[in-house]
DNA sequence: CCACTAATGCAACAGTGTTGCATTTGCCGG
DNA sequence: CCGGCAAATGCAACACTGTTGCATTAGTGG
């Protein structure tokens, strides 16, 4: 049974890196398809400690940060800083699905947790006023953070 | 001609430490004037480089993180992370007044509109997770901004 | 003024991110 | 397929931000 069409989620991340006119290497690739798997947007230590999948060497740490930044630089991941001040990637269209719903940032462990809920109607905005994005954040201890603290 | 009322801003730094419930020191009382006078939120390195007011020897920087930690516990002072993940400090009266509004940040010129609304009350949190703040704002272009980029 | 506790200063440390440079590797033209 | 070049990597060293432990000092209540 064949698709009816090829969606963005089919593509292979290193044919997203060469279309965007970078080398494609191995860190690159195993990088973004992390980063297009994961649920939540992925600070460097946690993509530091990936599985180093089958018998790959681990990437080096100065490595994992220029091929983040590269990721960044051609547009292929967003960069965010997380409660903490720590640094967040997430694989670039991973946004248009959050932007349905709300989010709850953990003061904590930086962690960002998608809610069921949807994002309340805006307010009636100024004359002029364009709207681009809502964003409605919830701030506070996850879980497992409010019991350490407790 | 005599003031009708003392307001929050007449107030000294050391007698609203003092109601705080902790210990009026040098250090505290200096922190919190430089809070309460800066008209951005300050980081710690930039208070580091204050002025180090007549005569005064300059606060040891482990001391400077305390006593901003011990303004930030008992309410006086706010902590936030700027887009560099640096920790900002701001007083706390500065801030108290945008909790009870929503924000329209315009992405064209970085200002920031506080809107009559305010925010929308909060939808139910998965079992565990505490709320400390709510972040309700618009991304977008403002008046002038959109008038520019038509 | 005393005593008790909270706050300070200093040293050492941890986490995050950057820079320089020699070596390796992806990629392109032949 | 090969050779060469620029880009990417690995490693060491570094910078900045923030934390912890501990001995000493100083604010406060009596
Ligand atoms: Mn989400
Ligand atoms: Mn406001
Ligand atoms: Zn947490
Ligand atoms: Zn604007």
């Amino acid at each position: 049974m064949a698709r009816a069409s090829a969606t963005a989620e089919d593509t292979l991340s290193s044919e997203l890196i060469r279309a965007a006119g970078v080398k494609v290497t191995r860190g690159r690739v195993r990088v973004l398809d992390a980063l297009r798997a994961a649920r939540q947007p992925l600070s460097h230590a946690e993509m530091e400690a990936l599985p180093a999948g089958a018998g790959d060497a681990a990437i080096d740490r100065v490595t994992l940060y220029r091929v983040l930044d590269s990721l960044v630089a051609c547009g292929l991941a967003l960069k965010a800083v997380d409660t903490r001040g720590v640094f967040r990637f997430s694989a670039a269209g991973a946004q248009r699905q959050h932007a349905k719903h709300v989010h709850f940032r953990c003061t904590g462990c930086g962690g960002v947790f998608c809610l069921k809920a949807e994002p309340p109607p805006p307010p009636r905005l100024p004359r002029g006023f364009r709207l681009q994005q809502v964003e409605f954040d919830l701030r506070g201890l996850c879980a497992g953070c409010g019991a350490l603290a407790s």
